[in-house]
RNA sequence: GAGGUUGUAGCUCAGUUGGUUAGAGCGUCGGAUUGUGGUUCCGAAGGUCGCGGGUUCGAGACCCGUCUUCCUCCCCA
C-alpha cells in the first residue's frame, strides 16, 4: 500500500463546512472593511527577500520562510560565509525571494511602487495567507489568512479612532461576547526610556515589560539586569509597576512620571484624544483599555499599537497593528505616515469554533434534491431542475438510479432541506411528490404549483 | 532557535514484564426494507502499528535517527 499522504507541518486542510464557515467570516469583515471606505487590493505570495528582511526584527528575520534559488543560481551559493561559518550570509546567497510574512510590510512597498496611481489618504483592505516558519502550536500555524486594513498618507487620529471602531464592529457582529482593545503608544514607552537613561534600548525594555502580567515584577527586573540595564535605571521604572486603577487614573499617574519627557507626552497627549473620541462614541461588544505593558516586537511601529484578546478562551491576541510613521520611507518615500490593522481570520475561526458562534445554517448547501428513479423519469426531472436553478435555488438530481433508500441517505448527510420525487406515473401526470426533509412530510404538487413554492423558498 | 510530548483501521482510542493470528467504539459498505432518510437488528470490508536503522531466537512495545502532533519558552495572528 501506498504511504499515507501528509501536508507540512503546521498547515491544514479545509473541508467544505470549514470553508463555509471562514467565507462567512471574511464576508463580514469585507463589509465592515468597504463600508468604511477601504478598497481591497491582492500583492504576491512571495516579495524579494530585501524588501522583508530587516523589518520585523531579528526575531522576524529568523521566521521568514525563504526560497531556495533554482536552477543555474544556486551555484551563486556564497560557500566561503559556509566555511566561515557566517550562516546568515550563506543563507541570503542560497535565497533571492522569501514568502511574505505579514501584509503590512509589502503593502508599504506597494504604496512606494505606485505612488503616482494612488490618491491619499490611501484606504486599502487585503486579505491574503501569509507565512511564518514557526513552531506551530495552538492557534499558532506556518500558513495562515490575514485581513489587514491600512491607511497611508495622514496624521490624522481620527483614524486611530476609526482603527478601534472597526475592531468593534467586525468582532461584535462576528457574534464574540466579549473582547479587550488594548492600546498603548510608542511615544510613551520611548519617554520612559528617555527618562531612565536607556533611550536607545527601547526594544528591550519594552520587551521586558510586556511580560510583566506573565513573569511580575521580579521577574521583569531581572530579565532587565540580564540585559545590562543598570539597578539605577531600573529603580527608575519601578513607580510605573504601581500603575493601576482605569483609563483615566493611569493617565493621569503617568502624565506626572512622565513631565520632563517631551515625546513621553507627545504620546500621552495623543492618547487622550483617542480614548476621549471612543468613550463620547461609545462601543459595541469591545472594552478599550490602555495597557502600558503592550509593546509589540514588530520594530516599524511609531504611535498608537494595538492588541485584542477575546474574552473567555485560552487564546494569544487575535488582532494587532498600529501605527507607523517611516515604514514607507524604508523604500524610499518619506513623510508618509500610516495606521493599520490586522484581523488573525485563523485564531478567530477558533475562537468562533470553540464558542459556537457559527450560524447551523452554513452547511446548507444544497435545497433541492430530485430523485432518481430511472432513465427516462431522470430526463423529465433534468427540465425541471433546470427551472429550479434559474430560480436561484442551489438544485440537483442524484447521478444513478440508486436504491431510494440510499439517495435519501445522500439528502440528509448533505442536509438537503426539499427532496423532489417524479415516478413514471407522476411524470406522466405532470404531478411530483415534495418531501420535507425536515417534518418528514410529503404532499403532491402539480409542478407549477411546486415552481410557485420554489420561488418563495428563495 | 531551546526543552518536553505524541503517532496503532477513515475517525477516537485500548494493547500487561518484549512471546503465536493486533482489538473496541464510531464511520463506511451490504442485508433485514425492489418508492421513503435521521432510530434498531444482522453481516462484511478495512492495519508493512508514522518512516528508516539497530538490539533480540522473537519488537506495536526497548535503543538511535528522522518526520509529525500537542505543550512550555521565544515570538506572534
Amino acid at each position: 500500500m501506498a504511504q499515507k499522504p501528509t501536508i507540512p507541518k503546521g498547515t491544514r486542510d479545509f473541508l467544505p463546512a470549514e470553508v463555509a464557515k471562514r467565507n462567512f467570516l471574511f464576508d463580514i469583515v469585507k463589509q465592515v472593511f468597504a463600508r468604511y471606505g477601504y478598497a481591497p487590493i491582492q500583492t504576491p505570495s512571495f516579495e524579494l527577500s530585501s524588501t522583508l528582511m530587516g523589518k520585523y526584527g531579528d526575531e522576524g528575520d529568523r521566521l521568514i520562510f525563504r526560497i531556495l534559488n533554482s536552477g543555474e543560481k544556486i551555484r551563486k551559493a556564497d560557500l566561503e560565509a559556509l566555511a566561515a561559518d557566517n550562516l546568515p550570509r550563506f543563507a541570503s546567497s542560497l535565497s533571492e525571494k522569501a514568502l511574505r510574512y505579514d501584509l503590512t510590510v509589502p503593502f508599504a512597498r506597494f504604496v512606494v511602487q505606485h505612488q503616482n496611481d494612488l490618491t491619499f489618504p490611501f484606504k486599502r483592505y487585503q486579505i491574503q495567507p501569509v507565512w511564518r516558519a514557526d513552531r506551530p502550536q495552538h492557534g499558532r500555524y506556518q500558513e495562515f489568512t490575514q485581513c489587514d486594513v491600512d491607511v497611508v498618507g495622514s496624521e490624522s487620529l481620527l483614524y486611530e479612532v476609526e482603527m478601534i471602531q472597526i475592531f468593534d464592529e467586525v468582532l461584535s457582529n462576528l457574534g464574540l461576547p466579549g473582547f479587550s482593545i488594548c492600546i498603548n503608544n510608542r511615544k510613551i514607552l520611548s519617554g520612559i526610556a528617555e527618562l531612565i537613561g536607556e533611550a536607545d534600548r527601547i526594544v528591550d525594555l519594552t520587551v521586558a515589560l510586556d511580560k510583566l502580567d506573565k513573569i511580575g515584577q521580579q521577574g521583569v527586573i531581572d530579565e532587565l539586569l540580564q540585559k545590562g540595564f543598570t539597578p539605577k535605571s531600573i529603580e527608575k521604572i519601578t513607580p510605573l509597576f504601581a500603575l493601576q486603577g482605569n483609563n483615566e487614573q493611569k493617565m493621569e499617574l503617568l502624565g506626572e512620571y512622565l513631565a520632563q519627557s517631551e515625546i513621553g507626552q507627545k504620546g500621552l497627549d495623543e492618547l487622550k484624544v483617542v480614548l476621549d473620541d471612543i468613550a463620547a462614541l461609545g462601543l459595541q461588544k469591545g472594552e478599550l483599555i490602555f495597557d502600558l505593558t503592550l509593546a509589540r516586537g514588530l520594530n516599524y511601529y511609531t504611535g498608537a499599537i494595538f492588541e485584542v484578546k477575546a474574552h473567555g478562551v485560552k487564546m494569544g491576541s487575535i488582532c494587532g497593528g498600529g501605527r507607523y510613521d517611516d515604514l514607507t520611507a524604508l523604500f524610499g518615500l518619506k513623510d508618509l505616515s500610516g495606521i493599520g490593522i490586522s484581523f488573525g481570520a485563523d485564531r478567530i475561526y477558533d475562537v468562533m469554533s470553540e464558542l459556537d458562534l457559527f450560524p447551523k445554517s452554513l452547511n446548507q448547501t444544497l435545497s433541492v434534491l430530485f430523485v432518481n428513479f430511472g432513465e427516462s423519469e431522470a430526463k423529465h426531472a433534468l427540465k425541471l431542475l433546470r427551472e429550479v436553478r434559474n430560480i436561484g435555488l442551489a438544485a440537483e438530481l442524484y447521478p444513478q438510479a440508486s436504491k431510494l433508500q440510499k439517495q435519501l441517505k445522500y439528502a440528509n448527510d448533505r442536509q438537503v432541506p426539499y427532496v423532489v420525487m417524479i415516478g413514471q406515473q407522476e411524470a406522466k401526470d405532470g404531478m411530483l411528490s415534495l418531501k420535507n426533509m425536515e417534518t418528514g412530510q410529503q404532499e403532491q404538487l402539480t409542478e407549477a404549483e411546486f415552481l410557485t413554492k420554489c420561488e418563495q423558498l428563495f
